[in-house]
DNA sequence: GTCACAACATACCGGATGGTCGGTTTTTAT
DNA sequence: ATAAAAACCGACCATCCGGTATGTTGTGAC
């Protein structure tokens, strides 16, 4: 087995990742690519099938990255229904900033693709954290702490505020994640008429 | 005045539209639009001087018709504010589809320009939209009937609620504009945790 | 050491596309 | 009616880029 291969790839799709977030997709080349990971198109070529191939993989890598991540706290049960709510959304702002590019980047390009890659791009998102979302607030829903609502729905409405929340203008205003998770806990629970606690 | 020129010149910024949302801003072509609106890329050139310069004159076009509408009722500010906020909410969501495309084509494109360009779509997009939305917002603050927070960011975190509930999946569960506008409204306001009234 | 194959390099091809340019048609003023 | 200018046309150019083909270098098994 050869080893130094591994290592190549991994530095194409890091390179890969950078340049797709700068860039929009159709302004990124192959060489580009290669140039910034210290390699040539050859190379490239010889591990990655075609552009859109080298795309789908390098967000593969990356989406289920943030998936297993994710995951653990999804999974945990225990403690305080509002708590438990916090512990997720915090653990997510806290991911590092590459990995919250890559979730800009999937939203910004799922419509630039043609259906069979684009349906493989929806679903690798959707479990890696709608689907997540999800599952914790039916769980709200059925021990009656959050109000009988479509379910999904929700599920969007929360990830869509945490994501204004990831903007620059917000972590200023707001401050470190422990502040940034409590204040959107609290609007999605709460509202924005409501007193904080 | 050639008032031929007119027709085709709008023709030309309707064919652009439709164009740019249905496909990624590389993949139109300068063909597909003159094709699309029954003229030549001559015709287009002489109107045009680049195919940035039509896109950018498509989006003010555009954007100014959405400013328009949504400008009469953000001025309005007679009668209790969660009923302001609704009508401001409802006649949103009562635009016409191409206009609601339109927002999302801004946003998901700002990130492809360079800078002088950039900066003009941003500014186009503020005062059509947040700018509008954070104004209200303000009266709220002012009166307390919202609590005390960054104004900027809860028009951010509106606009995003408003997204959300813009998805076809949303409207199949919440039905007609009214209840939509409603539900939103509520959440915004008063938290998911909160019985609705 | 040597053989086989993986890993990499690079010159090249073909197609697509933004933009130009000379010429033609249509519109408007007088 | 006519002339001037605006509007329009479509062939052409230059460039760029994804992908290939062919050759070279490195790696590991024996």
């Amino acid at each position: 087995m050869y080893t130094k291969s591994k290592a190549t790839i991994n530095t194409i799709l890091e390179a890969a990742r950078t340049q797709f977030i700068e860039k929009n997709y159709a302004d990124v080349t192959i060489l580009d690519i290669a140039t910034r990971a210290d390699a040539s198109k050859g190379a490239l070529y010889h591990h990655f099938s075609s552009k859109e191939d080298l795309y789908l993989k390098m967000m593969h890598h990356y989406l289920t990255e943030i998936q297993s991540v994710i995951e653990v706290v999804a999974e945990n049960n225990t403690g305080a229904y509002r708590d438990r709510l916090y512990q997720s959304v915090l653990v997510f702002l806290k991911l590092p900033h590459e990995l919250h590019s890559i979730l800009s980047l999937v939203r910004r390009d799922i419509n630039i693709f043609r259906d069979p890659m684009r349906n493989e791009l929806i679903r690798a998102y959707q479990s890696a954290i709608p689907e997540q979302v999800e599952a914790i607030l039916r769980d709200g829903l059925v021990s009656g702490e959050i109000q009988p609502f479509d379910a999904r729905l929700l599920s969007w409405q929360l990830v869509a505020l945490v994501e204004v929340a990831l903007q620059p203008y917000s972590r200023r205003v707001m401050g470190e994640p422990e502040a940034v998770a409590e204040s959107v806990i609290h609007l999605f629970l709460d509202g924005s008429a409501t007193h904080r606690a």
